[in-house]
DNA sequence: AATACTACTGCCATTTTTTGGCAGTATAGC
DNA sequence: GCTATACTGCCAAAAAATGGCAGTAGTATT
């Protein structure tokens, strides 16, 4: 194995740690000397991986992603541009400038050739959509479905109609004109879609909820595609 | 410099050359023997890099990018992402598909943990909007834009009246609805946006035309921005 | 057909980088 | 104070990378 491929590796075990684990157990799932590994985590970090190492704790590694090299054809980067700039136009604020950053990222390395094609733009219409909520509430819904945890929903329907709830969300749409939580709803037990722009406010609750978030989503799809065969069914 | 870093490079450097170069070369460029150069050569091609080599010829790239480590956070991947399945959804068919080969090329080498955090999607409303040109037509503006060059474009206007002109196409903007692309118009010395289904047919000319793409970019844009203040402007 | 130029490979001695061990310092938690 | 751990400097040993050379083969030019 190359030393560059077993940084790569590094950080695919590292990853695998939630909590902090010592120098000299890395060293022995890569079969190297702990000199070694420290040298090997002194590199990442030069890199840019945010490895947290405390005496007397061990290593804990921050949940970020190093996207190993990759290579892409001039349209592919195209469409990876094209779609962040989109993000940054469209997404709500916290992901807005995740997309910003991620964009400036890409084109910092990109050379010189490769940058004259970038040829699109997306281009917001009309003024940006509101969120009744203060702009943490989606980076609220998005931590509730990266932990899995139940969130107490505060609703008000297209009719005015407010409501009280508890909900298992497991993802967001994004739309041109609107963003989505999509959920399973314990009092309707059923999938249920939320527009963000009227969830009035969201709390977290300690609750993890029973089923795994892939499952729900897959669930979910499927019961949205076989509505939709029905409606076809019932138009032919 | 790192062996590592040398590949990156060598790959920067390779891109510099539209015209086949020698190994010779390169090898003085990068300050290495030949015999080094075409062991590098070798690696790059098996990580995956398109460089085509002929015996009495030499190298060349083929357009294509190289992008070296990265780390993004969680939420950056996940704009990342959803971006790329807005393109997926959005996009003319081959943009749409080098979205899709880039979403798979990114989702293969992310670790579980962080794919979990994959909690996004764009859906596409409505049935896909069309082209009046076959798929490749789109992919013709796109290689006309990105050599340069100028087209002779067969257009039919809203009101339904055909025309035929010599446009410098720079850029085309994607929107959930509808593309335009935009252009300096020979005939009215002036910018003009081009609803893309509307487009009858597009030739690509030899003639490169004489200003840069950045430069005609930049111009449209400002005028862009002062026409809308002059909008808001009359409003008050 | 001959020539020049080039990609590409195998071999091996030399050079450079990487590694592992050891000794030592510093800090956190008990 | 004790233990576990991060982290550093030094150096010899091990491994990887390098450069040179000789040779094969393909392409373009004359």
């Amino acid at each position: 194995m190359t030393r560059t491929e077993r940084l790569l590796t590094l950080l695919q075990v590292l990853r695998t740690y939630r909590h902090p684990v010592s120098g000299q157990r890395l060293a022995e799932r890569l079969n190297i000397s702990l000199r070694t590994l420290y040298r090997d985590i002194a590199t990442l970090q030069a890199q840019g991986a945010e490895i947290e190492g405390e005496a007397g704790i061990g290593y804990i590694l921050k949940p970020s992603f190093f996207l190993p090299p990759l290579m892409f054809s001039q349209i592919e980067i195209d469409a990876l541009l094209l779609g962040t700039r989109w993000v940054s136009q469209y997404g709500d604020e916290p992901l807005s400038k995740a997309a910003t950053d991620a964009l400036s990222k890409i084109i910092e390395v990109l050379p010189i050739n490769i940058k004259n094609g970038m040829n699109t733009f997306a281009l917001r219409v009309g003024p940006p959509m509101q969120e009744s909520l203060t702009k943490e509430n989606l980076t609220i819904l998005r931590e509730a479905i990266r932990g899995q945890k139940k969130i107490h929903l505060n609703y008000q329907s297209q009719e005015g109609k407010r409501s009280q709830r508890i909900v298992w969300p497991f993802t967001i749409g994004y739309f041109t004109d609107g963003r989505i939580l999509v959920a399973w709803c314990e009092k309707q037990r059923d999938y249920r879609h939320f527009n963000t722009s009227r969830i009035i406010s969201a709390e977290i609750l300690n609750d993890r909820y029973p089923r795994s978030r892939d499952n729900l989503f897959r669930e979910w799809q499927a019961a949205q595609l076989s509505k939709s065969s029905r409606k076809l069914a019932r138009k032919n």
